[in-house]
DNA sequence: CGGCATCCAGCATGATACTG
DNA sequence: CAGTATCATGCTGGATGCCG
């Protein structure tokens, strides 16, 4: 019994298994979803390419490590553009794909319904000073 | 530098800080990206109220304490509502909420661009060892 | 500046057994 | 049928140190 418009969009999708065990959307989205990488997508959301000490600035808390795997992650994924100068010192800038923006308005749309709702009437930027 | 509508709403929600360390939205984002909520929400994105047994045959895999787990948080939450029948044997039902359905047509949407994305012209998304 | 290698801890998840 | 309790584990993510 499909009604919703929603279940016709997965049906339409992913066809009547729906999605079983072994599915590599799943995985997909574990890498979309994960800890950091919605931090560094909504970083770069307003189109200007950021520095590696940038982004580590923007996404309070990160380490060297996962910033470094995060971002290989979303690299090699199509989301990010990564960019470097072969220079002394070296200049590495990373920024949206085409892909990347897309994903990041769906993410940021996720984000910002959680957020209204995890906070219920409260305004989100209330708790959010460093 | 602010140009895109994204991060226009970004600021919007959560203000110059983005969201820093300890926003709860993060926890939130975390529990409705979980293993299996996305799994458990799709099942029941096309209205019908589901039992126990049928959404543990659609979320393929899944163990009964996740399943319990899953289900807890996500009425927690105010996604899900269970409706339990006092009977013998019991009869519980599970279907969505207005939120719910609300939320999982976000994910539905984040999945199916992701799938599209990791299925597509793409690399396999060479899996980040760890 | 922009990383990578190694080791380690905590938590999400899993397996198994039991119950009203 | 619809769970809970207990124990085990694997993987994400963190701390630290090193390098071109």
């Amino acid at each position: 019994m499909r009604v919703s418009a929603t279940s016709l969009r997965l049906a339409a999708a992913f066809g009547e298994g729906v999605y079983t065990e072994n599915c590599p959307t799943r995985e997909a989205l574990t890498r979309v979803t994960s800890r950091w990488a919605p931090l560094l997508l909504a970083a770069l959301s307003d189109g200007e390419p950021l520095r590696w000490n940038e982004l580590r600035h923007r996404a309070s808390g990160i380490t060297d490590k996962m910033l470094s795997q995060t971002l290989r992650t979303l690299e090699a994924d199509g989301y990010v553009h990564r960019d470097a100068r072969p220079v002394v010192p070296p200049h590495v800038e990373y920024s949206l794909t085409p892909d990347g923006v897309e994903l990041t308005e769906r993410l940021v749309d996720l984000m910002i319904f959680v957020s209204n709702r995890a906070l219920g009437s409260a305004p989100a930027a209330t708790r959010l000073a460093d």
